[in-house]
DNA sequence: GCTGTTTACGACGACCGTAATCATT
DNA sequence: AATGATTACGGTCGTCGTAAACAGC
């Protein structure tokens, strides 16, 4: 399981249509597709019901989608946490160079 | 940021030793050098003091070798709940054929 | 017939492993 | 000299986008 494969299930999730959660992660709708189908494939578990124009969440993917919505917020906070303490942190910098002058 | 990041500076943490870590993440120590200087890169911050021979965590390093154990055992948690209601749900199996016969 | 998802296919890029280099004890 | 991390480089796999096929309203 990867971020990214969270990222776009919690997009599509939140729609529940292929194509308008492509657009809004900036993907293309087969790309969107193959990685869902992935995801499923990874987890053993069916997470959508598909009746090809209806896209309706399983208890699985309901579950999943919850998750991934703390996990995505969980990891943006560190990521915002980690960024602030570099930052008062001049020596833990990327590029910190002392240098000789 | 993606997972695979997350997997590997936790085990770096953990050791605070490169060769050490990449042998229990199964992969070369110049894989997890270079996924570490990428996750750095990103990040926009140093997580390591690396002295060539000493390993060390920055202040930005341990707060996120913290939040990455969280979010990884998140992520462990969520996949077992997700398999668990697919385990208990037959019609959101993975292939749960109802068949028509 | 149209909207919307899936499948097929080719190209680009990322990740990993091997080999060589450099620094520290 | 030996240990340990980095850099360089080539191969391989994954991911994405475009094009075509399929299904429901």
């Amino acid at each position: 399981m990867e971020l990214r494969q969270l990222r776009y299930f919690a997009g599509l999730a939140a729609t529940l249509h292929f194509s308008r959660a492509a657009h809004q992660l900036h993907i293309t709708q087969p790309a969107l597709s193959q990685a869902i189908r992935q995801l499923e494939s990874q987890m053993g578990a069916r997470l959508l019901d598909r009746t090809t124009r209806q896209v309706s969440l399983t208890p699985a993917g309901l579950r999943l989608a919850h998750d991934a919505e703390r996990i995505l917020a969980a990891v943006a906070a560190s990521e915002t946490a980690v960024r602030a303490i570099a930052a008062s942190c001049p020596a833990a910098g990327p590029a910190t160079r002392p240098g000789p002058e």
